[in-house]
Parts: structure tokens; C-alpha cells; sequence
DNA sequence: TATTGACCTCAACTATAGTTGAGGTTTTAT
DNA sequence: ATAAAACCTCAACTATAGTTGAGGTCAATA
């Protein structure tokens, strides 16, 4: 709303107020992923945070890396193994997007098993621990013999 | 381990520990699990758990669930619809898991349709609220206008 | 200039799904 | 009979992803 800082065509650093509105996520967050590390700011003198324009792209991508299902551990991991004084490129983007698309990818393909599996026993009702296959997908258990289980397995 | 409580053949209840290392979930899940009423047990005369049988399946489908990502609070909720005091059956397994499939292939659509943008926006990287299909998936915004968001949406 | 809105920090709280430990009792095995 | 293993409750703690509120400061506007 404010010109104030310069000629708005110089105006590069934003509020964490518009960059909430702009990004569409809380303030409180944004202070939350400062302190993760998966965004950095710069204070004004009043000790007031200002973000570079760049950090509206961050956000986007932490935003769609957790609609994936990534855990914000692992965002902070792979944007942390970029440079963080400038914004991220059409390249960066690429590279990690592709990176979440496999991980993706993975647990549909885990869900989809899971689902065809559950549909092979809805007629059964059995649930055995030794022969059900939806109560022991990795075959853990026979892998040590059968016989009851280890008490608080790892 | 004891035969102790009558003839084997007609000891029909099982101590926590054995409940744990049969179905596989911590002496802790199972407490747990009892406090948010998705199992039941009854107490022996010096205040120790005793389970039915039942309880086995009960906790294997309850796994289950689990796995297709049903929460707690629901699984507890469908799960108290039924009878507590008897054994679930293969229908109401059947019941149960037709409809936790319904939900999981739900959640792999869904997944997958965001793979599928997440695809055809790795070489495109604008994350543009208003333009962007993955920061904008149910075209909440376009729904009153455009310009910035408003501050802290719901 | 004064007031209001936006901002600051820090602690505590929410929700989900449990785990861990302290302190004490019961059961089982020797 | 006694020691060890299993059990009991209850509180506190873990992790993830934030939100809320108190108490105080800064900035924009009337």
C-alpha cells in the first residue's frame, strides 16, 4: 500500500504482511519457516522483517513440495542446497519439482498396491499376521520364521 | 505361556502382552488405543487387561485402515458403530474396508492429478497464484475476483 | 500528533499418534 | 518363598505443522 521505500518500480522488498497476502499463507507461518530455515529475511531498521520479491516463489514451492507430501525437514534439505540470496530459477524449480514428482510417484504406486490389495481382501476377512498380505506387505515376519511376533518389534 | 486360567482349549482371553506380540502394535499402542475407545478389555481380579480373542482382528483392521490413510478418530468411529462385545465379522470387515478403499482411491486420485500438473509444470515453474493450477487447485481465488488474496484465509 | 494497524518475541497451546519413565502391584517361575 | 517378568496408572515427552495470545514496539494515517 506504502511507496514510501522509493519509487515503487524499485520497491523490491515486501512486508511479511504482503507476503502473506500475497502468498496466501499465515503470518504466523511465515515466521514458523524462518525459524525451519526454509525461508530468510533481512530487517528494516525498526527490526521489521523484509523479504526480497523471491521469497513469493519459496513459498509456492514449499507449498506444493507438502501438497506431495514431502515433510518441510526435506524442503528445508533441498532448498537449503540452493543459494539463498537469490531468487530460485526456472532451473531450480525444475530440478526439485522433478525430484518430488518421483517421490510422488512412489506413493501412488505404494497406495495403488495397497488398494488392490485391500480389494483382493475385502472378501477374505482373514487378517492373519503370518498369511494376510495386508497386515505384512514386507513379508517381515517370515523372514525370521513364523511362530508369534518379537514383542515391540522395531 | 501359563495354562493357568482352565484347559487351553477354553481360554479364550489374552493378557496386553500377548495382544502386542500377536498382532504386532507396542503394549503402549494398545493403552493408547483403549483410551481413544478403539479396543475394549475387561480387568482380572487384579486389574490386568484380559482381551477376547477378538481384539486381534479388531487391531489388524484398525492396521489397516491405518494404512489407507484413514485417521484415528474415524477408524474409532466406524469401528463403534459396531458391537463392541463380539468379534467383528467377515461382513463387517467387508463393510468397513469397501468403504476405507472408496477413500483411498479418493486420495490416489487426487494424488495423481497432482502429479499430473506437477508434470506439465515442471518446464513452466511460474507458481503464479492466480495463474498456476498447482498453487491454485480448486480455483479458490478466481472465485471472487482476482487482485491479492485476502490476509489469513480460512 | 495521536491513534490504529501492523509488526516484534516468546511461550504456550492445538492436533495426531504415539513413546518413555517413575513409582507401585501382580503374576509367573524357580 | 522369593525374585524376575509383566502389568498397572499417570504425567511428561517425541515429532510434525503450525496457531494463539501476552506484552510491547513500529509505522502509516487522520
Amino acid at each position: 500500500m506504502t511507496e514510501k521505500e522509493g519509487h515503487w518500480k524499485f520497491r523490491r522488498e515486501l512486508s511479511v504482511g504482503e507476503v502473506a497476502a500475497r502468498s496466501g499463507v499465515a503470518v504466523s507461518t511465515l515466521h514458523f519457516y524462518e525459524t525451519k530455515g526454509l525461508i530468510h529475511s533481512l530487517r528494516n531498521r525498526g527490526n521489521q522483517r523484509r523479504y526480497p520479491r523471491g521469497v513469493l516463489r519459496r513459498v509456492a514451492v514449499i507449498k506444493v513440495a507438502q501438497r506431495t507430501g514431502i515433510p518441510l525437514a526435506d524442503i528445508q534439505a533441498a532448498l537449503s542446497a540452493l543459494p539463498h540470496d537469490r531468487p530460485l530459477t526456472v532451473h531450480d524449480w525444475a530440478a526439485l519439482s522433478k525430484r518430488w514428482r518421483e517421490s510422488l510417484n512412489e506413493r501412488i504406486d505404494k497406495l495403488t498396491a495397497l488398494r488392490d490389495q485391500l480389494t483382493s481382501c475385502i472378501g477374505c476377512g482373514c487378517l492373519s499376521m503370518e498369511d494376510c498380505p495386508l497386515r505384512n506387505p514386507e513379508d517381515t515376519l517370515n523372514a525370521r520364521g513364523s511362530g508369534p511376533q518379537l514383542i515391540e518389534p522395531t
